[in-house]
DNA sequence: CTATTATTAGAGTATATACTCTAGGCAGTC
DNA sequence: GACTGCCTAGAGTATATACTCTAATAATAG
């Protein structure tokens, strides 16, 4: 592999573990075993390097957020979405940690995250809409939707952190790419008062799979 | 008023303004144009200072969360709920703003942020019953109330981050009260499917008041 | 083989950061 | 007036961090 790629691999790598806060250039250096200064050959700085894993994790998203024109949507489509967002999530779960910070330093990232998110926020809607045509939920006026829409995307970044800082567990570090798809039970939460009676049941078995296991409360 | 106080309240200033990874104990002194040997003679550390910060947000809204056990509650104890918690996320706003690292840093702050969680979803979840005992929501069973109540609280602990990465303004110190408060249109927004007959128009006219302006979308 | 270009090592640097240490001032008290 | 305890100044320090510079080594082209 290139040293370059690797750079990157090995950056995601260590920001993804141990938050890019603590993750410097020259300890992705050191991880690699490589100079400095080959670092820095490769990227201009620091921000180069995030940026670039940005526009990695952007491309994943919009790909996995295509949302069929020509066909209906089905419960199998839902699933797929939502398990594909909280993989990508997990993927680059660094990001979202230190948001403000990243975005207060490049305004290229700042420019491109706004548009991201409106991308994003743009696909729940449509899906609302194609869940309604499919007659999985009641069709709901555009307003109300778009405000769904929103808490959605809401829950959807908010759901890591909150494991993170409100669980149960002292290490942090202790996250599982299972604990973070529990966010589709909160998801699925939100629109069960929309569904239809003939799609509920299925929707409600869907949900219950992913029903956190509480860890507290251990008997006294 | 005692330099420890002045202290507190120039890091709380300037964490809120610029971020509390861009504020140094230097920073601070010298905004309060006091040495830094000074400060250290108050503070052990920088991580001191913010848990006293912490508290001091832990008690204001653990006082604006005190539900009355003896009445009932009314729209106008929840206008107050939301509108509390909204007025303490400002005041405090750089907290969830690097919650994460901070938590890492401090395991005191780590345990009592995850208390203080729980006793907000608890909070929540109480609001939620009552809400439905004055017959103003219909009732749930626990299961979906507490789900509920977390998805609440995600929404409304996200609101802040939504607005500074999302929003259309490209200068992210340009957020104000008043959109903050916007988030407790979000907030109603979840509960809209389950407002009883009696009471949905005054939810709806209550929420309209918080109705986001959108800036967005400018004639070409 | 030679010339050029791409890649790498590694020492080095300017700046920042959290924090320390010593000396001394100031208010009150006997 | 001397003593005491609280407070403050300010120079200083060890470490870290993002990044640079030079020189050398591969890789490639003619």
């Amino acid at each position: 592999m290139k040293t370059r790629d690797k750079i990157l691999l090995s950056s995601l790598e260590l920001f993804n573990e141990r938050g890019e806060r603590n993750i410097t250039t020259n300890h992705i250096a050191a991880h690699l075993a490589i100079s400095p200064g080959n670092l820095y050959y490769h990227f201009r700085n620091k921000s180069d390097i995030i940026y670039e894993i940005f526009q990695e994790y952007e491309n994943l998203v919009d790909y996995y957020l295509d949302i069929p024109e020509d066909r209906a949507i089905t419960l199998e489509d839902l699933t797929f979405y939502l398990e594909s967002v909280f993989d990508g999530l997990w993927s680059y779960r660094f990001f979202h940690r230190d948001l403000e910070y990243l975005l207060d330093s490049d305004p290229r990232l700042r420019r491109d995250y706004r548009e991201f998110t409106n991308r994003c926020l743009a696909a729940i809607n449509r899906i609302f809409g194609k869940l309604a045509e499919a007659g999985i939920i009641e069709p709901q006026p555009e307003e109300l939707r778009s405000a769904m829409s929103l808490n959605v995307w809401l829950v959807i970044t908010n759901w890591m952190a909150f494991l993170k800082t409100a669980h149960a567990s002292e290490e942090s570090a202790s996250l599982t790419l299972t604990e973070l798809k529990q966010g589709i039970y909160q998801v699925l939460t939100l629109e069960i008062p929309y569904l239809t009676p003939e799609y509920r049941e299925r929707v409600m078995v869907l949900r219950e799979k992913y029903r956190p296991v509480l860890p507290e409360a251990a008997p006294a």
